[in-house]
DNA sequence: CTATGTGTACTATTCCACATAGTACAGCTA
DNA sequence: TAGCTGTACTATGTGGAATAGTACACATAG
Protein backbone atom coordinates (compact mmCIF):
# COMPACT_ATOMS: atom_id res chain seq x y z
CA UNK A 1 0.00 0.00 0.00
CA UNK A 2 3.02 2.63 1.14
CA UNK A 3 6.16 2.89 -0.88
CA UNK A 4 8.91 4.52 0.45
CA UNK A 5 11.60 6.33 -1.73
CA UNK A 6 14.53 6.25 0.88
CA UNK A 7 16.75 7.92 -1.40
CA UNK A 8 14.51 10.73 -1.84
CA UNK A 9 15.53 14.19 -0.63
CA UNK A 10 11.94 14.33 0.52
CA UNK A 11 11.42 13.67 4.58
CA UNK A 12 10.24 10.11 5.15
CA UNK A 13 7.47 11.60 7.51
CA UNK A 14 6.37 13.88 4.41
CA UNK A 15 6.11 11.14 1.98
CA UNK A 16 3.95 9.08 4.27
CA UNK A 17 1.64 12.32 4.66
CA UNK A 18 1.35 12.65 0.91
CA UNK A 19 0.68 8.96 0.53
CA UNK A 20 -2.52 9.17 2.68
CA UNK A 21 -3.83 12.13 1.77
CA UNK A 22 -3.73 11.21 -1.75
CA UNK A 23 -5.36 7.52 -0.92
CA UNK A 24 -8.15 9.98 0.98
CA UNK A 25 -8.42 11.71 -2.45
CA UNK A 26 -8.61 8.41 -4.92
CA UNK A 27 -11.27 6.74 -2.13
CA UNK A 28 -8.48 3.76 -0.86
CA UNK A 29 -9.48 5.37 2.13
CA UNK A 30 -12.63 6.87 3.01
CA UNK A 31 -13.65 9.13 6.02
CA UNK A 32 -14.52 7.60 9.34
CA UNK A 33 -12.32 4.82 7.74
CA UNK A 34 -9.33 3.39 10.58
CA UNK A 35 -5.09 3.66 9.13
CA UNK A 36 -2.57 1.80 10.09
CA UNK A 37 -1.83 1.91 13.32
CA UNK A 38 1.55 4.00 14.74
CA UNK A 39 3.73 0.53 15.10
CA UNK A 40 2.15 -1.91 12.46
CA UNK A 41 3.09 0.82 9.77
CA UNK A 42 6.54 0.99 11.62
CA UNK A 43 7.20 -2.49 11.42
CA UNK A 44 5.75 -2.94 7.42
CA UNK A 45 7.44 -0.10 6.43
CA UNK A 46 10.81 -1.13 8.30
CA UNK A 47 10.86 2.63 9.92
CA UNK A 48 10.95 3.97 13.32
CA UNK A 49 7.81 4.61 14.90
CA UNK A 50 8.76 7.85 15.71
CA UNK A 51 8.68 8.87 11.81
CA UNK A 52 5.26 7.41 11.83
CA UNK A 53 4.37 9.15 14.67
CA UNK A 54 5.60 12.53 13.43
CA UNK A 55 3.78 12.03 10.23
CA UNK A 56 0.28 11.29 11.94
CA UNK A 57 1.10 13.94 14.48
CA UNK A 58 1.14 16.73 11.22
CA UNK A 59 -2.20 14.79 9.27
CA UNK A 60 -3.82 15.40 12.47
CA UNK A 61 -2.71 19.42 12.92
CA UNK A 62 -4.36 19.90 9.12
CA UNK A 63 -7.49 18.55 10.17
CA UNK A 64 -7.12 14.97 7.85
CA UNK A 65 -7.13 12.77 10.69
CA UNK A 66 -8.39 12.19 14.00
CA UNK A 67 -6.19 10.84 16.69
CA UNK A 68 -8.16 8.54 19.17
CA UNK A 69 -5.67 7.31 22.42
CA UNK A 70 -6.48 3.48 22.84
CA UNK A 71 -8.09 3.23 19.63
CA UNK A 72 -6.78 4.10 16.53
CA UNK A 73 -6.82 6.99 13.81
CA UNK A 74 -9.36 7.36 11.62
CA UNK A 75 -10.15 9.72 8.45
CA UNK A 76 -12.01 13.06 9.23
CA UNK A 77 -15.11 13.19 7.40
CA UNK A 78 -14.54 16.75 5.98
CA UNK A 79 -10.82 15.52 5.16
CA UNK A 80 -11.66 15.48 1.15
CA UNK A 81 -12.67 19.03 1.72
CA UNK A 82 -9.92 20.22 3.83
CA UNK A 83 -7.49 18.89 1.08
CA UNK A 84 -9.52 20.45 -1.89
CA UNK A 85 -9.26 23.89 0.14
CA UNK A 86 -5.61 23.04 0.99
CA UNK A 87 -4.60 22.72 -2.51
CA UNK A 88 -6.72 25.66 -3.95
CA UNK A 89 -4.23 27.66 -1.47
CA UNK A 90 -1.42 26.55 -3.26
CA UNK A 91 -3.07 28.03 -6.92
CA UNK A 92 -0.94 31.70 -5.88
CA UNK A 93 2.37 28.85 -5.97
CA UNK A 94 1.15 27.73 -9.26
CA UNK A 95 0.76 30.69 -10.82
CA UNK A 96 4.20 31.94 -9.89
CA UNK A 97 6.00 28.56 -10.96
CA UNK A 98 4.10 29.57 -14.52
CA UNK A 99 5.49 32.29 -14.51
CA UNK A 100 9.24 31.34 -14.30
CA UNK A 101 8.61 29.00 -17.35
CA UNK A 102 6.90 31.86 -19.39
CA UNK A 103 9.82 34.17 -18.68
CA UNK A 104 12.06 31.59 -19.82
CA UNK A 105 10.59 31.51 -23.36
CA UNK A 106 8.17 28.45 -22.49
CA UNK A 107 5.21 28.78 -25.12
CA UNK A 108 1.98 29.28 -23.37
CA UNK A 109 0.43 26.54 -25.94
CA UNK A 110 3.23 23.99 -24.07
CA UNK A 111 1.58 24.77 -20.47
CA UNK A 112 -1.82 24.10 -21.84
CA UNK A 113 -0.67 20.93 -22.72
CA UNK A 114 0.41 20.59 -19.37
CA UNK A 115 -2.87 21.47 -18.09
CA UNK A 116 -4.79 18.97 -20.98
CA UNK A 117 -2.67 16.34 -20.00
CA UNK A 118 -3.22 16.00 -16.04
CA UNK A 119 -6.70 16.76 -16.60
CA UNK A 120 -6.92 13.87 -19.08
CA UNK A 121 -5.19 11.05 -16.84
CA UNK A 122 -7.39 12.30 -13.73
CA UNK A 123 -11.14 11.76 -15.61
CA UNK A 124 -9.92 8.55 -16.41
CA UNK A 125 -9.92 7.55 -12.51
CA UNK A 126 -12.80 9.57 -11.92
CA UNK A 127 -15.28 7.64 -14.40
CA UNK A 128 -13.67 4.81 -12.77
CA UNK A 129 -14.62 5.39 -9.79
CA UNK A 130 -17.75 6.94 -9.54
CA UNK B 1 19.87 44.15 -6.23
CA UNK B 2 20.26 40.84 -4.46
CA UNK B 3 17.89 39.93 -1.64
CA UNK B 4 18.61 37.09 0.42
CA UNK B 5 16.20 35.94 2.32
CA UNK B 6 17.43 34.05 6.21
CA UNK B 7 14.31 32.47 6.73
CA UNK B 8 13.72 30.71 4.29
CA UNK B 9 14.12 26.96 4.49
CA UNK B 10 15.95 27.54 1.22
CA UNK B 11 19.28 27.15 0.77
CA UNK B 12 21.01 30.41 0.36
CA UNK B 13 23.03 29.48 -2.41
CA UNK B 14 20.36 28.27 -3.88
CA UNK B 15 18.79 31.44 -3.96
CA UNK B 16 21.55 33.40 -5.13
CA UNK B 17 21.40 30.60 -7.95
CA UNK B 18 17.55 31.51 -8.89
CA UNK B 19 18.56 35.58 -8.48
CA UNK B 20 21.22 35.17 -11.32
CA UNK B 21 19.46 32.86 -13.65
CA UNK B 22 16.05 35.32 -13.71
CA UNK B 23 18.69 38.51 -13.93
CA UNK B 24 19.57 36.45 -17.24
CA UNK B 25 16.00 36.13 -17.92
CA UNK B 26 14.82 39.50 -17.23
CA UNK B 27 17.93 41.16 -18.90
CA UNK B 28 18.81 42.57 -16.08
CA UNK B 29 22.34 40.65 -16.70
CA UNK B 30 23.45 40.06 -20.24
CA UNK B 31 25.64 37.85 -21.96
CA UNK B 32 29.18 38.73 -21.49
CA UNK B 33 28.25 41.02 -18.59
CA UNK B 34 30.33 40.48 -15.42
CA UNK B 35 29.00 39.33 -12.18
CA UNK B 36 30.01 40.72 -8.80
CA UNK B 37 33.19 38.97 -7.08
CA UNK B 38 32.56 36.09 -4.38
CA UNK B 39 34.22 38.43 -2.59
CA UNK B 40 32.22 41.60 -3.64
CA UNK B 41 29.16 39.98 -3.20
CA UNK B 42 29.76 38.39 0.37
CA UNK B 43 30.22 41.73 1.72
CA UNK B 44 27.48 42.90 -0.26
CA UNK B 45 25.37 40.24 1.31
CA UNK B 46 26.88 39.59 4.82
CA UNK B 47 27.31 36.13 3.62
CA UNK B 48 30.39 33.50 4.15
CA UNK B 49 32.18 33.61 0.28
CA UNK B 50 32.24 29.50 0.58
CA UNK B 51 28.38 30.46 0.39
CA UNK B 52 28.47 32.49 -2.71
CA UNK B 53 31.44 30.37 -4.34
CA UNK B 54 29.05 27.49 -3.52
CA UNK B 55 25.85 29.08 -5.99
CA UNK B 56 28.95 30.03 -8.68
CA UNK B 57 29.90 26.38 -9.03
CA UNK B 58 26.44 25.39 -9.35
CA UNK B 59 25.93 27.88 -12.29
CA UNK B 60 28.74 27.37 -13.89
CA UNK B 61 28.35 24.40 -13.74
CA UNK B 62 24.64 24.71 -15.49
CA UNK B 63 26.90 26.22 -18.20
CA UNK B 64 25.08 29.62 -17.14
CA UNK B 65 28.55 31.42 -15.91
CA UNK B 66 31.92 30.99 -16.86
CA UNK B 67 34.55 31.50 -14.11
CA UNK B 68 37.43 33.01 -15.40
CA UNK B 69 40.30 32.07 -12.85
CA UNK B 70 42.36 35.93 -11.73
CA UNK B 71 39.61 37.88 -14.34
CA UNK B 72 35.68 36.67 -12.84
CA UNK B 73 33.05 35.05 -13.70
CA UNK B 74 30.76 36.52 -16.86
CA UNK B 75 27.40 35.66 -18.60
CA UNK B 76 27.66 32.55 -21.22
CA UNK B 77 26.55 33.79 -24.40
CA UNK B 78 23.58 30.69 -24.96
CA UNK B 79 23.19 31.23 -21.58
CA UNK B 80 19.06 32.34 -21.76
CA UNK B 81 19.09 29.40 -24.48
CA UNK B 82 20.03 27.11 -21.56
CA UNK B 83 17.77 28.34 -18.97
CA UNK B 84 14.74 27.71 -21.77
CA UNK B 85 16.03 23.89 -22.38
CA UNK B 86 16.24 23.61 -18.48
CA UNK B 87 12.87 25.25 -17.81
CA UNK B 88 11.59 23.00 -20.78
CA UNK B 89 12.62 19.55 -18.39
CA UNK B 90 10.44 20.66 -15.72
CA UNK B 91 7.12 20.75 -17.77
CA UNK B 92 6.77 16.92 -16.65
CA UNK B 93 6.96 18.07 -13.07
CA UNK B 94 4.24 20.94 -13.54
CA UNK B 95 1.89 18.22 -14.99
CA UNK B 96 2.11 16.03 -11.69
CA UNK B 97 1.58 19.26 -9.85
CA UNK B 98 -1.55 19.91 -11.65
CA UNK B 99 -2.39 16.55 -11.38
CA UNK B 100 -2.36 16.71 -7.65
CA UNK B 101 -4.65 19.47 -8.05
CA UNK B 102 -7.35 18.13 -10.46
CA UNK B 103 -7.25 15.11 -8.26
CA UNK B 104 -8.19 17.09 -5.08
CA UNK B 105 -11.14 18.67 -6.56
CA UNK B 106 -9.57 21.77 -8.40
CA UNK B 107 -11.83 22.90 -11.55
CA UNK B 108 -9.82 23.17 -14.56
CA UNK B 109 -11.18 26.64 -15.00
CA UNK B 110 -9.22 28.04 -11.77
CA UNK B 111 -5.53 26.28 -13.29
CA UNK B 112 -6.48 27.95 -16.95
CA UNK B 113 -6.99 31.34 -14.71
CA UNK B 114 -3.56 30.89 -13.53
CA UNK B 115 -1.91 29.63 -16.97
CA UNK B 116 -4.11 33.36 -18.51
CA UNK B 117 -2.88 35.71 -15.22
CA UNK B 118 0.72 34.09 -15.33
CA UNK B 119 1.41 34.94 -19.48
CA UNK B 120 -0.50 38.59 -18.61
CA UNK B 121 2.43 39.40 -16.01
CA UNK B 122 4.92 37.93 -18.24
CA UNK B 123 4.20 40.00 -21.22
CA UNK B 124 3.67 43.57 -19.56
CA UNK B 125 7.47 42.90 -18.51
CA UNK B 126 8.00 41.48 -22.35
CA UNK B 127 6.71 44.69 -23.74
CA UNK B 128 8.86 46.82 -21.75
CA UNK B 129 12.10 45.16 -22.40
CA UNK B 130 12.12 45.16 -26.24
C1' DC C 1 58.25 44.02 -9.51
C1' DT C 2 54.51 45.08 -6.18
C1' DA C 3 50.00 45.40 -4.59
C1' DT C 4 45.46 44.31 -5.20
C1' DG C 5 41.64 41.74 -6.75
C1' DT C 6 40.18 37.60 -8.93
C1' DG C 7 38.70 32.31 -8.72
C1' DT C 8 39.69 28.04 -6.31
C1' DA C 9 40.83 24.49 -2.78
C1' DC C 10 41.33 23.00 1.50
C1' DT C 11 40.30 21.98 6.85
C1' DA C 12 37.70 22.71 10.97
C1' DT C 13 33.65 24.00 13.34
C1' DT C 14 28.86 25.00 14.36
C1' DC C 15 24.03 24.39 13.67
C1' DC C 16 19.76 22.12 12.62
C1' DA C 17 16.46 18.85 10.49
C1' DC C 18 15.82 14.07 10.02
C1' DA C 19 15.85 9.61 11.63
C1' DT C 20 16.78 6.11 14.96
C1' DA C 21 16.77 3.70 19.64
C1' DG C 22 14.79 2.94 23.89
C1' DT C 23 11.71 3.75 27.64
C1' DA C 24 7.54 5.06 29.77
C1' DC C 25 2.66 6.34 30.55
C1' DA C 26 -2.40 6.43 29.75
C1' DG C 27 -6.54 4.75 27.48
C1' DC C 28 -9.33 1.19 25.06
C1' DT C 29 -10.98 -3.58 24.57
C1' DA C 30 -11.30 -8.56 24.11
C1' DT D 1 -5.32 -9.44 32.82
C1' DA D 2 -3.13 -9.06 28.37
C1' DG D 3 -2.41 -6.74 24.37
C1' DC D 4 -3.34 -3.26 21.51
C1' DT D 5 -3.66 1.84 20.80
C1' DG D 6 -1.73 6.96 20.86
C1' DT D 7 1.55 9.96 23.13
C1' DA D 8 5.70 11.90 25.46
C1' DC D 9 10.33 12.01 26.59
C1' DT D 10 15.62 11.62 26.37
C1' DA D 11 19.62 10.34 23.91
C1' DT D 12 22.24 9.43 19.77
C1' DG D 13 23.84 9.46 14.97
C1' DT D 14 23.83 11.36 10.35
C1' DG D 15 24.04 14.70 6.66
C1' DG D 16 23.49 19.24 4.50
C1' DA D 17 24.15 24.12 5.09
C1' DA D 18 26.75 27.81 6.65
C1' DT D 19 30.63 29.93 8.85
C1' DA D 20 35.69 30.86 9.84
C1' DG D 21 40.23 30.85 8.45
C1' DT D 22 44.07 29.87 5.53
C1' DA D 23 46.41 29.15 1.30
C1' DC D 24 47.55 29.04 -3.72
C1' DA D 25 47.52 30.54 -8.65
C1' DC D 26 46.30 33.95 -12.07
C1' DA D 27 45.42 38.77 -13.99
C1' DT D 28 45.97 43.57 -13.95
C1' DA D 29 46.87 48.39 -12.54
C1' DG D 30 50.46 51.11 -10.20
Amino acid sequence: MFHIDALSRKPIYEQIVEQIERFVLTGLLKPGEQIPSVRSLSIELSINPNTIQKAYSELDARGIIRSVPGKGCFICENAPAVLTEHKRGKLSDLTRTIEELALAGIEKKEIEECVEKAYANILRKGEAGE
